[in-house]
DNA sequence: GAATATTTTATACTCATAGTATAAAAAAAG
DNA sequence: CTTTTTTTATACTATGAGTATAAAATATTC
């Protein structure tokens, strides 16, 4: 990247910080970095480029950092995920990075969503490794389950209005969660209580997306075939869903509430693992529309 | 509330479920609604007070359901407080609220945040008032940590991201993270280990504003009266944020970030108690720039 | 160093959307 | 039936994203 490049990156940056994403308009940051719009829109093509390349920034420089505090360290020292954790609270609250990404996950854009998604299920997996790392092989199977849980609890106890009441800097809040992850974890392990398939979590970035009409003909498919294994309420649920996804505009909010339903039905039935990927699927089109 | 308004709001509700509040357009609405621009600007005064009565609704219909759940049955039914809490995240995801408030959270109108903030201190003091009921009184001074701790967790394992790998309804979710609170609950009474403080935290409506100059004034007349017991480290701080509260646009990321470390500093001293309320009233302050 | 290619600038434009203004028409109230 | 209020239609302002383009500045190549 060029100079040049790097000092409207920086210009952008710093009014990000300052007024938020959404109150910096392009006009502010090619005045702040003494360009002409023009110019701006020859680097990016669009503000969202503009702040996608300062994502890309941070997470380069939070895993470098990262990776430094663990040379030579040891992996199951507690102390060590903290200081690694709190690296990264401390970065995006520094460049208030929390309300952008926000407004990025209830973006439209896609590209930029899918930016976001990545960056935070590469967190849930760190971490989630991390804490294997700490309290052992015996947490394998929930450890993701716990990262998510550790990260929801972060995150509430760092929203600004419970931070008003809060006595104490980001490391003492995460101190405190990890001492909750610390006395549920183990009977999470001894009694296997998860909510997520690990299977799926692991990103295989290069899969392949389905198009709406290849989901439908794979659900219908499973549906003709297993119609004799389904209860009345499941057919009902996937043919309702089949009708949903042949409208040329799916209504997301409604497959939304409908496809938890019948991932539960399927739960723990022998026609889970045949529905499940479909199921995924589903998901990853809903995601995207 | 005449019956055309109501329609109003109806129309208005259809849409943002369907499409996001920031892609529904006025003009979508009264397009929608089939009625005039005029006609909508005289019920509302901006599309905001619009989303407001919205929210309005949705909070006196979720606590009269709340309060029917509760007749005639037992407070210290965990089976109850389930329901009650499914009836909450129920409606924000059939009503897709979840991305407005987010919006809302992080937007400049002050009036609008305002709602959504003492919504939600409002359902964080009943959760923790809910759970006193049913883990008993001794868990009364970490029911409000244990409080955040829950609607974190919930929040973050019915993110879209996550429930994508989710086998569940929101009522599994919301016993499993229950499961997890009863385990931490009666550990985090015995050692004390809390983060917020309760006082702080009843809510006090008429609470009175102060301005930047009154919050400046008495963080100076603390700083003079006090400089003798303070720490060099914490003389630098206050000065700090004296010369920041003079400015006449106060950095509200600047000082959002060493406020904490005042707090902290104080913590456990004599000067906690001197010390709080300015910094309660800082904070109040950062929250309405 | 001249010719050519590129990057940058300045400026004017389109488009979408929130919100305002207003005069005429419709409906309600007295 | 007259007056007042509400509603409509329409045109307007303002802001901000993004496009288009011609001229100027800068870099590259021979």
């Amino acid at each position: 990247m060029n100079s040049r490049k790097k000092n409207v990156l920086l210009a952008a940056q710093r009014l990000f910080i300052e007024k938020g994403f959404s109150s910096t308009s392009v006009q502010d940051i090619i005045e702040e970095a003494k360009i002409s719009k023009g110019t701006f829109y020859n680097y990016f093509s669009s503000k969202n480029e503009c702040i996608v390349a300062i994502l890309e920034n941070v997470k380069e420089e939070t895993s470098i950092k990262r990776r430094e505090l663990l040379v030579q360290q040891n992996d199951a020292d507690l102390n060590i995920l903290v200081e690694q954790m709190t690296i990264r609270m401390n970065i995006y609250q520094d460049q208030n990075l929390y309300p952008i990404i926000v407004s990025i996950i209830h973006s439209q854009d896609l590209e930029l969503r899918d930016l976001v998604k990545m960056n935070y299920l590469e967190e849930v997996n760190w971490l989630a490794k991390r804490l294997v790392d700490i309290f052992g092989e015996q947490t394998k199977d929930i450890a993701v389950d716990c990262s998510v849980l550790v990260l929801g609890m972060i995150q509430q106890l760092q929203h600004p209005w419970i931070r008003q009441y809060t006595k104490v800097s980001t490391e003492k809040i995460i101190r405190f969660v990890m001492r909750r992850i610390e006395t549920i974890i183990y009977e999470m392990a001894r009694t296997n209580d998860s909510l997520l398939k690990r299977p799926c979590f692991e990103l295989n970035t290069e899969e392949k997306l389905l198009t709406k009409d290849e989901i439908s003909k794979q659900l219908e498919s499973f549906y003709l075939k297993e119609i004799n294994s389904l209860k009345l309420k499941e057919i009902q649920m996937i043919e309702y869903i089949l009708e949903e996804l042949n409208r040329e505009q799916p209504r997301k909010f409604l497959l939304e509430k409908i496809v938890p339903s019948l991932t539960e039905a399927f739960t723990n039935t022998s026609l889970e693992h045949k529905s499940t990927m479909i199921i995924y699927h589903i998901w990853k089109f809903l995601d995207r529309i």
